[in-house]
DNA sequence: TTTGTATTTCGATAACAATCGAACAAGGAG
DNA sequence: CTCCTTGTTCGATTGTTATCGAAATACAAA
């Protein structure tokens, strides 16, 4: 098997094996629909669920490239990464 | 939350877990390239997994819906579910 | 009816994922 | 400098997933 595709594959892969978890779709939506960026306290407090763990899922979601985070002092700000939902998922959003 | 809507969240996270495993995805593009129907034993030697394996898989894909099986005498026959693909994921095979 | 082929199910295992609270680090406000 | 807020990392727990070989099932051919 070509050695490239197979870490296509994975990387395609991992993006869903990223959005098949609920909370990150739901980030994802809060994301999009606020039109702005976020911040890993906010989500936490909206979804309701500890700081950690959101730490944990923005952690995945810029890792699968989902995300784009801007650090300011001590506070990063996630933000949707168009550019790969374009690429990979371009009817995405639209259904969220 | 309008409870079609929710149906349709449902499926789609489920589609996504499917497509989180790469040996299902090398299935799908099997399927999408050789343009036919294929059984397990033929997906086991071309991707040197067991056979117990691939019918793990095969029954996770067609539970998602992304595939259709038909089945002659002992042997069962896989191919795409073009309608699944052309509703959440229309450019997903276009991809591969 | 015996044999062979295709697939599924079972039991076990090893790896990974989601979650939490606690502890920690780093920057800003007072 | 001390406190508060923000976020990360750690350790533990719990549940899920991918994988295999062996056994079981189902059908066909000889």
């Amino acid at each position: 098997m070509d050695i490239e595709q197979s870490k296509k594959d994975n990387q395609l892969a991992e993006i869903f094996k990223t959005l098949s978890e609920p909370n990150r779709i739901r980030i994802l939506r809060i994301l999009d629909h606020s039109d702005r960026e976020l911040t890993c306290s906010e989500v936490s407090e909206q979804l309701n669920i500890s700081k950690s763990t959101v730490s944990y899922h923005f952690k995945a979601l810029r890792h699968a490239g989902l995300t784009n985070t801007r650090q300011a002092a001590q506070t990063k700000y996630l933000s949707i990464n168009e550019k790969t939902f374009k690429e990979y998922l371009p009817s995405f959003l639209k259904s969220l």
